[in-house]
Parts: structure tokens; sequence; C-alpha cells
DNA sequence: TATGGATTGGAATTATTATTTCATATTCCC
DNA sequence: GGGAATATGAAATAATAATTCCAATCCATA
């Protein structure tokens, strides 16, 4: 009677699956019911959620009773904040994290930062991309001989990814890494017949932009990922997007970026099967 | 009277929007109200609502009634449903962009199927992470004097954000690469002392496996971030994370493992400056 | 198999909420 | 500026929904 009600539907949940073992069979019906539908939950009312999970509305009320609620409706409440808390915007919960993080409130709140500050981030770029670009970034890496892929320190691991997925499609590709130090003689062999991916964020990895800007002089186009319309590298770009990512604890996500680098990619292998199949017919 | 109800809401935006201009003073207020507060109009009571609003009850019903439902009621029903699309699982989103992509649906659906595998896989893991899990492996890593990353091919680029993360904080790492072919060497060196984050997934890349033994032959301790129990990294590990990636077009997202990683890494960093503060103390 | 306690179903009751109504105020047009 | 049409506020009413209660049933245990 005294138990700690659950506030959140995380802990509910927790606390159902805790139970479940020990709860009468009808109880353990309608407890089944709820985390299996819980949107019915939210907005039917006890009587047409009875009546969906085949058991009467006064066990229903049973049941939020033997959880600590004092009702169905309090109950009620935390299948709706569910929805409200998913729905709302993820900024306002950055800014909740953020403050938790910082106010020390342990390491699950700095994860709990990462995993928003990603939703965020590809939340946004879902919003802002332009369709256009995409179409115009993958005809122009789709008829490259080789993709050069182009991208330091924070960006780098998007740049791996790149590499690895062009490997498996068979599209032929060059990751420029700065550590053997022949940067400068792996950009020279670039023609304009090949085409680069180009990745850098404020702050701009300065070796990122020079080399950008060599290989733009030699022809070669670029399609560019960075930060902003004032970014050095959009200046160089045939095709540029700007990615917005949340940050967290002084590390960006990198998902969006990452999600559409995958769309690149697996663009161009698609429009290069397209082509070879058009052209055979 | 016989107008068309708006069934959805975007719809009923619109046709909200496009009216606007001639909507009477305080329904208009309401509508205004409607449009900035969805979430407030899906659950809350025509009373509440209108109090928020700052008009009566009745109004709100007229406004209903303008638009062409016959109450509050079938008017909240949208924004109910609106919540309800929303929030509709993610996996049956997925089907249906993969369910598209392969008709051949253009590059937009290919983009938006890595955004959704990477929501998924997000959701995914911030339901499933364990917090005890997640504290023994950054009291595991705070105390290594290094941090060797260890992680191939497909997870090669969290290794480098990890590398990348852990050189910005200022803690003494080394990544595993297998470019100079000089990893056994490189391996001889961690001691007990020293710890290890590893990440493979199915199908896991031998080398991985193999260097994950060895070096948990030599006594260092292993955080290994996998995607099940079964994996063969499981068994050498001191603590383990299973994280389930979302897949689209043949290429798995990396957003949840990024996430964990980054967590890890800076839960790292907070640590040991809490460790260093205490000792002055 | 009898007995006590827990569980359940269903109707009665109570509370809450939407809707209607009507008096009053405002606006717009002649 | 006058009058009709429209809009608004407040309270009354109707509808709907949650909760309670009690009898019936089930289940474990002796």
């Amino acid at each position: 009677m005294d138990e700690r009600i659950p506030r959140d539907f995380e802990t509910l949940r927790a606390t159902i699956l805790d139970r479940r073992e020990s709860l009468p069979k009808r109880i353990a019906q309608i407890a089944a019911y709820a985390l299996d539908n819980p949107d019915d939950i939210a907005f039917g009312t006890a009587a047409s959620i009875a009546a969906s999970a085949g058991v009467q509305p006064s066990t229903l009320i049973r049941f939020a009773q033997q959880l600590g609620f004092d009702g169905f409706t309090s109950l009620q409440q935390v299948f709706r904040e569910r929805l409200r808390e998913r729905n709302s915007s993820y900024d306002e919960r950055l800014q909740a994290l953020r403050a938790k993080a910082e106010g020390g409130a342990g390491h699950r709140a700095i994860f709990d930062g990462f995993v928003a500050a990603a939703s965020t981030s590809l939340n946004d770029i879902s919003r802002t991309l332009d369709d256009a670009h995409l179409e115009e970034a993958i005809s122009l890496l789709a008829k490259a001989q080789t993709i050069y892929v182009l991208a330091k320190r924070r960006s780098y691991p998007v740049a791996t990814y790149i590499a690895y997925a062009l490997g498996k499609l068979k599209i032929r590709n060059q990751l420029i890494e700065s550590a053997a130090g022949l940067n400068a003689e792996m950009i020279a062999f670039a023609t304009p017949a090949d085409a680069v991916i180009a990745i850098s964020f404020s702050p701009y990895a300065p070796a990122t932009i020079e080399e950008a800007r060599t290989i733009s002089e030699q022809g070669v186009p670029i399609v560019a990922i960075t930060d902003s319309s004032f970014s050095p590298l959009a200046q160089f770009a045939r095709v540029w997007f700007e990615v917005a990512e949340a940050d967290f604890a002084g590390f960006r996500s990198l998902s969006a970026t990452m999600a559409l680098a995958m769309a690149l990619t697996v663009g161009v292998g698609e429009k290069r099967r397209d082509t070879a199949r058009r052209r055979k017919a």
C-alpha cells in the first residue's frame, strides 16, 4: 500500500515485469496488455481498455491500485506522459539532460545525453535535407572512376565507414589518410573523372581544407558535408550539405552525418546498378 | 456545414492555417493555441484546455464545430491520432521504408531508411542498457593506465571516434590498427594495469577475436561491445554490452554503439577528474 | 472435501467532462 | 447611429467515465 509508485514509464515497466510472476491471472492479463499496447492505455477509457484486454473495468482499477496508484486515472497519466516525452522537442530534453549531467547525476545521464543528441541530430537532418542536393550528389559520385574520401579528426570515423561501405559495394575508392604522410601524392592522382567526398566541421582541420583546395583546383568535383554555409569547404564543393549535429559534453553526435554518408554510399551503389542494367538492355 | 472534416493532423493544420484570417477573435485564439500545443489538445479536457488558452469551454466546442467536427471529442481524436502515428513503432516504419526503397522509390527513401534505422537502434539501446554494467565498465576503464581500443571493419569507425575522444580528454590510449601489421607487438605491451575496449559484431572479424583472446590471456580486463550473448567476445570480457543495431540496405547503423562508446569515454574522463579532485582534498 | 482467503464479475454509485442553452456583448453594414 | 447578425461568457444539463461495492467463484490448504 505504501510502496513507491512509478512516476515514469520505464520504472513502471520494470515494476510490472518484476512482479509478473506473482500477479493474479486477470491482473497479469491486463499487465501484459498494458505493456503490449501502451498507446491504448494512454488514450482509451477504462471500459474500452478493459474490453480490449478481455477483463472487467474493475480489474483494471485493481491493477492500477496494486501498482500503488490510487486509480486508473493516475496510472494512465504515466502512459500519457510517455507519449508526451517521446514527442517533446528533443531540444528541451537535451537541455534538461545537460543540466542533469552537469549536476553530477551519474553516468546514465551522460549516456542519455548522447542518445538525445543523436536523436536530435537525426530529427534535424531529416527535416532539413534537400532531396535535390541528394540526387545531385549521388549522380556526381556515381560517375566517378574513383571516389576519394577526405576527412580528419572528428569526421574521420565517418570517412572510414564510407570507405568500408564503398568497399563492400565494390566501388573503387581511396581513403586519404594522413598516417603515411603521402597525402599530397595520393591527391595528385585524382582527375576530373574522379570525385571526392569531403567532410569537415568547425573547427575545420586545416589539412582537410588545404587538400580540398588542391584537389578542386585539379578540377575534381567535390561533394562536401559540413556545418554551415560559411564553411571553407563549401566554396570548393560542387554540392554541399549542411548538417547540424547536436553536441553533448563537448562531443558532437555523428549520427546525422553517418546517415547521410550511408545514403550517399548506397545511393551511388544503386545508381551504378541501374545504369549498368540500362546499358545491357 | 457539409464541409469535409479533416481526418488527419496535417490536413487539419492546413485547414486552420487557411481560414485563420476569417476566424472570430476567440476562435482564432484557440486555433493558434491548438497548433502551438497539440499535445495539450490531445491529452487535456475541454475545460483545462480552454483555461490554458484563455477561452471558455464552449468556444472550444464552437471551434471544433466550425471545422466540421461534431464536437470537441472528435476534434481531439485527430490530435491523439497524431501522437499515435508519430510514435508508431519505428520498426513498422522501417519495414515500410525498406519496402519502399526496394521498390525503387528514389534516394530519399534510402536516406529515410538510414535515419529510421539509427532511431530504432537508439530507442532500443536506451531501453535495454543496464546502468550497473555502465558503471562497472567505466570504473574498470578509469583505473587503466592505457586504454587499448580494438575493432575492425564495420566497428572500426567507432574505435577511431573513441580514440579521438580519449585523446581530446587527455586519456592515454592506443588504437590497435592492422595497417602496419604490428598488432601482435602492440598487444604484447598491455598489462593487467591497462584495459581494453573491444567492439565486434557478427560476422566477427577473426583478427579481433584472436587479439581479444591473446590480450585477455595476458590478464588485461576487457570491456566488450557486441551483439549477442553468444558472441565470442563476450566470453573474454569482464563487462560486456549487448547492442542491437537495426540495419538498412545491408548496412547497420552505428548510432547506438557510438552513443554507448561516447558515454564510456566521457564517463571515464569524469571519473578520473573526480578521483583526482578527491585525492587533492 | 470442507474452509478461509483471495480473486473476479457485474451492477450501482459517484465523479468528471462534454455539450447545450440562453443572456449579454460586440461587430458590421445600411 | 440603429439594428441585425454574429460572437462570447457563464451556468445548467446531459453524457460519459471512473470507482466502489457486494455477491459469486476460484484456489490453496488442511
